[in-house]
DNA sequence: CATGGGATTGACT
DNA sequence: GTCAATCCCATGC
């Protein structure tokens, strides 16, 4: 049914989204990095409970949520859990996958690492912005697809989440072991292997 | 209605 | 390593 993937426990999605595919307008990536929030910690938005800007974050499940961060970046989410859950996978970075020359345009630059290795990079590459707030994620204009092949067995690991101030604590972040497309290398403090993915 | 703080990035020392 | 850009929105008066 319905958003049904996405309608699990937040912490099973993250790392279940590493190695599928997110695509807008011809332009795709590999997920490689993911982190996971949920209403219960005060890193997560939702946190605040429902409120104008909160208010996809508590909606179905299978959408975005896209909101601005720091005035300038559009960051991308996928909206999980049920209805009164807030709680949402902050994708992280991509493994360029096609449209890699238009990427490069709307990124104004070349190297192939920098196109895709952080939330606010990605969202750019794809031309994806605030107007896909609250857009589905299984009918498009931006969609997650299944795992191409070699990606159909990935070995994840885990970490603490990058950028925030409060939650330090927690391993919700979740990267594909070894990619060079990461938004920053895995800590020292992080790193155990947490599961390899099969094929859904 | 005024204020302050970001789930970031790129340029610069 | 430091720092500014820039805007949405939650909060408080």
């Amino acid at each position: 049914m319905r958003g049904a993937f996405y309608d699990r426990p937040v912490l099973e999605v993250a790392p279940d989204l590493i190695g599928r595919v997110l695509e807008h307008k011809g332009c795709a990536g590999v997920i490689v990095e993911t982190e996971a929030y949920h209403h219960s910690e005060p890193a997560c938005h939702a946190f605040v409970g429902l409120t104008a800007r909160t208010s996809t974050l508590f909606a179905r499940a299978g959408i975005a949520y896209v909101y601005r961060s720091y005035g300038i970046h559009a960051l991308i989410n996928a909206v999980c859990e049920p209805e009164e859950v807030g709680a949402a996978v902050l994708i992280r970075a991509l493994e360029p996958l096609t449209g890699l020359e238009a990427m490069r345009a709307r990124r104004g630059l070349q190297r192939e690492r920098d196109l895709c290795s952080g939330p606010g990079k990605l969202t750019q590459a794809l031309g994806i912005g605030l107007e896909h707030n609250a857009t589905d994620l299984d009918s498009g204009p931006v969609v997650i697809g299944p795992r191409p092949q070699r990606w159909a067995s990935v070995e994840i690991v885990s970490d603490r989440r990058i950028g925030i101030t409060r939650a330090v604590e927690l391993p919700w972040r979740f990267c594909a072991a070894g990619s060079r497309y990461l938004s920053r290398p895995v800590s020292c403090f992080g790193g155990a292997p947490v599961r390899v993915a099969s094929v859904r």
